[in-house]
DNA sequence: CGTCTATTTGAATGTACTCAAAAGCGGTGG
DNA sequence: CCACCGCTTTTGAGTACATTCAAATAGACG
């Protein structure tokens, strides 16, 4: 198993000794997910943190009325999970589903909990979750201050890789608006 | 001056030592802002990271069309701040500003950094920004499933402290719409 | 008391939604 | 290899919710 990538990724967030590492790295527990296959829904209690080695996935939840809403796709590279039912053991109220055959690099809670306790994980872990919420909170604040046309547009200039492997009724999903609109926004720009 | 409250506070969220405890607390700088004071705004880089002790402030960015969009409130008991600018250096693109006379327990850059990384409070941060994050994702995905109404309605049932001591219009930024349209909400529910 | 700001109300507009149907596309089995 | 089926995307018409711009009313503060 080549563990190549997922180190590299580490070390560009925080540095850590090679002992450290060895124990990181045997706790990696690798898990292959089909298109489609779920790796959580809503009720389960997560038991992994994973990390996206090959492939993508979308986390999502359901509302009330029985629409989908994507939080985040996940590319190679990034961390995947539910950190508040992971870690407190609460049930989670996402969905965590395959879009296209995905290999992981899972962590369950025991081993996780025991690295940031214990090595220098601890640092790498806090950044990554200061990342992901100033994302978030950036996200939240675009998801105001934008028209689902800008935002589609920002997308399409930073993340060209969303337009390119998503099919369009989640990318719609992700922003916050139904496949029609999408589908009228996309028609409107390409008058333009 | 004293320190119990925000004692207490963290005591909810990690054990830590007497000697932990009197490392932190001997980095506490106390402030105060006047109302409508700021602590900091768009442009600088941040310097502290503030624990609310008493009164209330706004955390909020401008868009580029001049409209304000606030992102949470902050009351007596919350850690606020950006921890973009604060740990990275980086300018910040948020306002800080007190809605009434407020009390804050501020740490400096150098401080909180030391105490993160030698002490439980290591532990204590990393909950409380999980959290954080976690939190800012259920408000993101709850931004897009419910509706303007139903928001202002889960306020008054979950956070009526908000509808209480903060000016209407600034509900309505929170809410993510414009005062007139708060008003006409308001306006329809009592209706009811 | 007067001034400044916040809130309400009105009318017209815009953006995205709903419901419905057609067109396009991809995978599977005959 | 093609035909079919299911799913995705597009198009159309009517609707809902929030916005804009403007003006009136109410409230807060010096």
């Amino acid at each position: 198993m080549n563990f190549e990538f997922i180190k590299s990724e580490i070390e560009k967030i925080a540095v850590f000794s090679q002992k450290d590492w060895e124990l990181f790295s045997s706790f990696i527990e690798p898990h292959t997910l089909r298109k489609k296959e779920f790796l959580f829904s809503e009720g389960d209690v997560v038991k992994y943190l994973a990390f996206v080695q090959k492939g993508c996935i979308r986390y999502y939840l359901n509302d009330n009325k029985g629409d989908e809403h994507i939080v985040y796709f996940g590319f190679e590279g990034w961390w995947v999970g539910d950190m508040n039912s992971f870690f407190n053991r609460k049930p989670t109220i996402y969905y965590l589903q395959a879009l296209e055959d995905t290999d992981l690099f899972m962590f369950n809670r025991e081993n996780f909990t025991y690295a940031i306790e214990n090595t220098t994980y601890g640092e790498f872990f806090r950044e990554i979750t200061k990342r992901s919420y100033m994302s978030m909170q950036k996200r939240y604040a675009e998801s105001n201050t934008k028209s689902a046309e800008e935002k589609y547009l920002e997308l399409l200039e930073k993340n060209p890789q969303i337009i390119q492997r998503i099919p369009q009724h989640y990318i719609a999903s992700y922003l916050g608006i139904k496949p029609e609109s999408l589908s009228r926004i996309r028609n409107k720009i390409s008058g333009k």
